[in-house]
DNA sequence: ACAGCGAATTGACCCAGGTCAAATAAATCC
DNA sequence: GGATTTATTTGACCTGGGTCAATTCGCTGT
């Protein structure tokens, strides 16, 4: 099999497979993370019946550019994916990377035509949710658009996080963060939170956190020379977790007692 | 009448009065850019009937705190208001500043707690939508949650220009967009996009803008002198609207020459 | 009016991280 | 395989803007 496909490592066993692949919503190890979330079992087979299951795409395939008319959300399955603002100087300015179960295309609803573009990091497989159907099967199932509004929140939620990262961290707390959210975020889909591969190069992370290429390639091996992190090329192993964590958010998030299932794994 | 309490200067005259404050969405000069969008004339009035209009707010009153549960959206009528996430150290990190129209809260819809504060800029009155009637209410006219999607989206979209702002602006870029930005927000209000008063302090523009307080009061000294703006105080005239919006705007989009000299003057 | 205080301005200095440049290391193409 | 291109690393240097400190401005309350 070609591992190298999945840039992201599995558990000791591979999760996703073609077989897989033509799998319904409702027997989708992602669903707790994606739209399904809060439907019932009838309704989520009705949604499964508008969305549209695609063959694997492939690395820098776009799934949507700015600009282009808003049609469909879609739900990452397999892989990773970049959505980016390009500039006039052919330069991009990356706004987030969207694993498994996330959806991309939602900053589109409002003003009907996309206002980021969006392409794969890699190899994956994505599933397209036509948004005129599921407008329509809101009628019927109002919890959708309920569900759609919970995952536009938890992304402006997300946003803020980006917001105070890019406002006022320092260059080692910023990829601490990353890292330490990708950890996070990894775990939740069932793979290893202490080792995974960056599908992503060290421009795109550089942009993502408003660094420049060289300062994340210091940083990388800095972190290394200081028993952080193991780093060759993309592949990446966290020796310690919590150091990171702790180096992410400096002075801790006050009296906030968020659901820190972190320190845990 | 106490002009001093609008903080925002109008436009020869004063739109907002006590007698309109309790004055329906209907009738609201700010349904346009509020949740009324996009509804029948008999929906909004569905709506209005949930729409608590309290007495106004002052400074530094706290329309909700970051944790507490989620309740209500927030309109604001008149004023302004700052959403903004405290720090342990009893920092805040500006997230937004809101004008009339906007709706703030939308963030807490995911997790069903506020994920920031939020508090008056300035004597401020705020229209509060309690979310479980919206919620009901939403049984009826699937359009309401179909419009707060909307909201939600553009203000995910936004939160872009800021992560483009943040990651890669210089801080003349960043203090000429904030500008920008809040005079073309202004007279989509009603109120003069060349000469308004700014209700939120230095530090709280220099925390919004990922720079330090002694940046922002320099900048606005060169944009001075440079005969770009004329500041006294919160006091603010664009003198040269299009070179502060080419300033913003570096690279610009494509087909945009720019030469305008900063320091030639 | 005046004292007191926080906000804003201004100056002096410095450093985190950007920029430029060069050396490697991978990936891609004949 | 070997050549070309592209990504990454590393070093040397420099500057934008942060930090610290001192003033001044303009509120507030008495």
């Amino acid at each position: 099999m070609p591992g190298d496909l999945l840039t992201l490592t599995l558990d000791d066993q591979h999760i996703f497979t073609l077989d897989h692949l033509k799998a319904a919503c409702e027997g989708c190890s992602l669903a707790g993370l994606c739209l399904p979330v809060g439907l019932e079992r009838e309704e989520i087979e009705q949604l499964e019946r508008i969305v549209k299951h695609s063959h694997p795409l492939h690395k820098d395939d776009h799934l949507f550019q700015a600009g282009d008319r808003f049609r469909s959300l879609y739900a990452v399955r397999s892989g990773s994916v970049k959505t980016y603002l390009p500039s006039s100087d052919g330069g991009e300015q990356i706004l987030g990377f969207h694993l498994p179960g996330e959806v991309v295309g939602l900053d589109a609803i409002d003003s009907g035509s996309h206002t980021c573009s969006a392409r794969m990091l890699e190899t994956s497989s994505v599933c397209e949710i036509p948004f005129s159907r599921l407008d329509e099967l809101a009628e019927t199932i109002p919890s959708i658009y309920r569900q759609v509004c919970r995952l536009l929140s938890k992304e402006l939620s997300q946003e803020s996080e980006m917001l105070i990262l890019l406002g006022k961290k320092t260059a080692d707390e910023r990829l601490a963060t990353f890292l330490s959210c990708l950890s996070r975020r990894l775990e939740k889909r069932g793979f290893s939170p202490t080792e995974f591969n960056l599908s992503m190069s060290r421009h795109e992370i550089g942009s993502y956190l408003g660094l420049a290429v060289e300062t994340v390639s210091r940083l990388f091996t800095r972190f290394q020379e200081d028993g952080l992190i193991e780093v060759e090329r993309k592949h990446v192993r966290l020796l310690d977790p919590q150091r990171l964590y702790d180096l992410a958010t400096p002075g801790g998030h006050s009296s906030l007692k968020k659901d820190s299932s972190l320190s845990g794994g």
